[in-house]
DNA sequence: CATATTTGGTTGACACGTCATCTATTAGGG
DNA sequence: CCCTAATAGATGACGTGTCAACCAAATATG
């Protein structure tokens, strides 16, 4: 792509493969996960930290931090969801600031019926598409891009 | 996370990492663009593609599919930039209904402020943190995940 | 104890992406 | 040539993500 002289054009390709790949791969599951069950795979994820808790309630804190997203994000994908009726706020005792998310029969139901198609496609579009060697090699890079993105953060916050 | 049976616990860790890692990525790219020239990833592939273009303009639908980008998608990211002044649309004289997409002289401007920094950001977040045998590897991976997608898709059309 | 700060969470504005729908033009087939 | 179909593109509605501002309860501090 010519003008970024900085970045040859092996690498060029491997970003821009990397890009498309992640954007197709999400398309394709997003859109079949919309098809099957009609919900979003931050829905899916959402409706997963929940099923995975105990008494299938979580403090929005706790879940944004599974999730790793911002509190904000968060509170609006709950207003969406309770109004679907897939999840509901509840009053917290403890903390008179705080409310739990608690999963409804309805989003347990969605969640139920996604979950088998779901990691089936994660499987056969992802998983099985990369042999052990690569797996083991794609964990690895992952883990040392996630660690210049640590040490990127660090230095601007600290 | 337990109840996908059909995903072993290295799988899924791989599956969350890679999920993570691209989110984080792109979050951190985004910010630092943002920050230096006030422009999002999406802004900046475009201006890239109509910079590489001859007499700086393309069709929308050259454009499209170049980016790989829906044709309603690119309609409205063109809307949005020709509002701040960073393309500008122009009839087209050989086809009545198309339109020319034209990088304007702001345009310019902030691709080329923005160039450099952002392709240091891609190599020190991302390049830089692969060895040569990994890049290798991981091209090859997002080529198979790829293909895969190719072939579903293909199912699904044909 | 009164006040300042931190924490948990929501809200509004706005950028972004997708889908379905729409218009205008061009191309094709009788 | 007329009518139909395909093409180029724009638009509106809606779900999603981020940022900044905000509110209220809780904690810390003088």
């Amino acid at each position: 792509m010519s003008v970024v002289s900085e970045i040859g054009e092996g690498e060029w390709a491997l970003w821009r493969g990397f890009l498309t790949m992640h954007r197709d791969l999400m398309r394709e599951l997003d859109g079949r996960l919309q098809r099957d069950a009609g919900i979003s795979q931050a829905d899916y994820s959402v409706l997963l930290s929940l099923f995975d808790a105990p008494e299938r309630r979580l403090r929005p804190g706790a879940l944004g931090q599974a999730l790793g997203w911002e509190k904000s994000r968060l509170s609006h994908q709950l207003s969406r969801m309770a109004a679907r009726g897939l999840v509901e706020r509840a009053e917290c005792d403890t903390d008179g600031r705080g409310s739990w998310v608690v999963l409804t029969r309805e989003g347990k139901r969605t969640l139920l019926h996604s979950l088998r198609d779901h990691a089936a496609s994660i499987r056969s579009l992802f998983l099985d598409a990369l042999d052990p060697e690569e797996k083991q090699v794609l964990a690895r890079a992952t883990e040392r891009v996630a660690e210049r993105l640590g040490e990127a953060a660090q230095r601007a916050t600290g």
